[in-house]
DNA sequence: TTTAAATCGGACAAATATGTCCTAATAAAA
DNA sequence: TTTTATTAGGACATATTTGTCCGATTTAAA
């Protein structure tokens, strides 16, 4: 579905998201270590994120990355996706074709606009908050 | 959403089929050059393809390949994505999670089933000769 | 029996995605 | 002011996917 690096740059942005709300900065390391993902790779992904204004950088002793409350609550999935992976998952023919859309349509296109709508439905509809509600809590996990 | 040959693989198989429907046997040439695809590589997927009983194969002069009637209405879509994708799509985290499932759930983990559920079941339910029933009227298109 | 047209299968090549390493820049703390 | 802890960014390395090439095999037709 998703690149890996889009997959972890989700479970990085919820974990930042999720410390940030405690009010904690935390390091690249400290992250890779909790979505239990490769270090380097995982900071190419942050800068990524960082540059599309998805998470804040800090440089220097004590610094790090971290997500403002309001971020929080307004960054959709979508945009990491977008930010990571572009809208090929959104726009792309499930085929392969190039130039496949409602008047020339691949066998499946409609089959597909249906699904992938729904995808981005709830893309667009599931905040960094919402995906830290269950972590809190000990419902859900970001590694393993 | 599928891997390139997985794309590939479902326009071929498509093109056999409808083919198939008018009692012609299709060289891999001309399958290659009516889906757009580049030859030898689809020569592979076909190979992977005849292996797996989703297309029959005959060698020699004036082989090719061909798709029985009784398999053009018994072969679904999900099992030319099995044979070629696997079944990551099916049961992969949308998140890359190794062990997540219903017990220890990653944060999309319901959202992702529901979605996967609707695609698994579109592809259960899509036969090959649905594939063909709009491209023998101009309707839908395998290239482009 | 020979030739031609086709798939099969192994080895190779190129492109892309994933991952690593090292130095520079930055900023807080000693 | 120096040291230390951190991110930024470029170059490189590895793995996977995508794609090519060529000889072997098969079968129909000449």
């Amino acid at each position: 579905m998703f690149s890996k690096a889009c997959e972890y740059g989700i479970r990085a942005s919820t974990y930042i998201a999720l410390q940030s709300l405690e009010g904690r900065r935390v390091s690249l390391k400290e992250i890779a270590e909790e979505i239990d993902s490769p270090v380097a790779f995982t900071a190419k992904i942050l800068q990524q994120l960082s540059k599309n204004q998805i998470v804040d950088s800090l440089k220097g002793a004590a610094g790090g990355f971290e997500i403002q409350r309001s971020g929080i609550d307004r960054i959709k999935l979508s945009e990491i996706v977008y930010a990571i992976d572009g809208d090929t998952i959104y726009t792309g023919c499930g085929l392969g074709l190039k130039k496949c859309n409602a008047n020339k349509p691949c066998p499946v296109h409609d089959k597909f606009v249906q699904i992938r709508d729904d995808l981005r439905y709830m893309l667009e509809n599931t905040s960094l908050y919402e995906m830290t509600v269950g972590l809190e809590v000990g419902l859900t996990y970001l590694k393993r």
